[in-house]
DNA sequence: AATCGTTAAATGGTTAGACCTTTAAGTACG
DNA sequence: CGTACTTAAAGGTCTAACCATTTAACGATT
């Protein structure tokens, strides 16, 4: 091969701190830091990046992995390794949390007030923030619910879409993200309420609410109206939980590669 | 060896979905969902382990660093393979969030601004439910903050514990490992202006308010004492990288394995 | 007998080379 | 011009060693 200009990757030197593989981490991270690697970059092929590191193959796709398992990296099966281009919201992947939560017992008591909070929150900030589109796709979205009254899975669609709005709207991808983390692991749960839900109309008129009070720019009125939605739909996912009594079990099973998983964009 | 009771641990039979090392991740996943592994536990040795599952060891070995790079397993070499064990509030690597930034141009205002989300949402739960030990750790720490007016390192000690006391009070653990995660990565940002802060009184008084309104459970003062002394922080910060203007440079190369840069433990 | 130092086994970390599977691009054929 | 086949490239997996570190057992010394 030519060499080309790679003066980016630094040969690891052998007064490495800690393993070789972490430095590894450590280098790729680096260039990731410097912006020598952007969104969609594609990485040399692990042959030669190995060489070019000065470690064997084996060490640096145990490098590139771990970044692959935070969502930093893509490898695709004859095509190559990839940084990831996050075509909508950027997407922290939510299976740390997932396992963090299996790990220590988190109650769904917590997941819901976690997702309140950033709710609440998002929801302030995209009444002060939302452009005419954003209100106007969260119009949409809220019209989709009330068309959709008789299609719980429909209505679900909206119901995650228009959430996902109201937190683009908020300018902040940081609250955006940590809320998607949150809600991914709900998600589950929430499909199941809302199946037999019977309620829809007053979820979709709950949801109403706080695009008027989005609409309006009254970020205090959105939040308690966030507020108020999404403490119905614990209170209904309560009565639920207890009505299966402890039936419950398996709520996992959720194994796709990385841990988004509901379809939850566009 | 003898074979123990590692029913556990199922052969990954071929007809699996993706990948293979995918398949070992869901595998340990599972048994960590299913509580067959739990905090502590030592994982059979490598070779065992990729016997019991029927894959070679550099599979199992991508299997188990794509779950240490979440911060779930930990390897020590010569010791074995141990499932995190959590000794005091349950963290979330923070290097996630960091390489994201870095992807996407996250504004500091951005990180501020959902810090200061979070705190508040923490703040107020903290006023509902701090216990009589943890309101008189959030006393102590601002007393710290008081005595230590002439020492900004030690000043900021005090500051990050109170922080966690008030999160570790609002018993969210799931909130409080996101607002740690964010914490984390401005902490770098935080102990710059800190340093040559001149107002750290202002900044103790502030702690106190939020203090005094956590002990008299009022969960909406706590809020806005919080909010207050976050807005106030995020000012001073402005302020001084504007007076530093545009020499900032490297803010990164904490590249201690795990992304979990200063100590914010004991 | 107790303690400390040495040694050996266990265990994760690394390397090497080969082969397989998938992807993508190039090329020939219709 | 477009489709289908071929082929090179790239990641995925495997075997088989060897290295580095940690732990624990063992024995010599006090």
């Amino acid at each position: 091969m030519t060499d080309l200009n790679n003066d980016i990757f630094k040969t690891i030197d052998p007064d490495r701190r800690g393993t070789t593989s972490e430095e590894v981490i450590s280098q790729l991270r680096e260039m990731i830091h410097r912006g020598d690697l952007r969104p969609g970059d594609r990485l040399p092929p692990e042959r030669d990046l190995a060489k070019l590191l000065g470690v064997s193959r084996p060490t640096l796709r145990a490098g590139i992995r771990s970044l692959a398992a935070v969502g930093v990296l893509q490898s695709r099966q004859g095509a190559g390794t990839f940084v990831v281009k996050a075509d909508g919201p950027p997407s922290l992947d939510s299976s740390p949390l997932r396992l963090m939560a299996s790990l220590h017992g988190f109650t769904s008591a917590e997941m819901f007030e976690a997702r309140q909070a950033l709710e609440m929150a998002v929801a302030g900030l995209a009444a002060e923030r939302a452009t005419g589109d954003q209100m106007a796709s969260m119009a949409e979205e809220v019209t989709g619910m009330f068309a959709s009254l008789n299609d719980p899975e429909q209505f679900l669609v909206h119901d995650v879409r228009f959430h996902q709005t109201v937190a683009a709207a908020s300018g902040n991808r940081i609250l955006t993200s940590l809320m998607n983390m949150v809600a991914t692991i709900l998600f589950d749960t929430r499909i199941k309420t809302v199946k037999r839900a019977t309620d829809l109309k007053e979820s979709a008129e709950m949801h109403r609410h706080v695009y008027r009070a989005i609409r309006e720019h009254d970020p205090e009125a959105a939040r308690h109206a966030m507020s108020a939605h999404l403490s119905k739909a614990q209170r209904a996912w309560e009565a639920e939980a207890q009505e299966t009594s402890e039936a419950g079990g398996d709520d996992s099973n959720n194994s796709d590669g990385n841990g988004n998983g509901a379809g939850l964009a566009p």
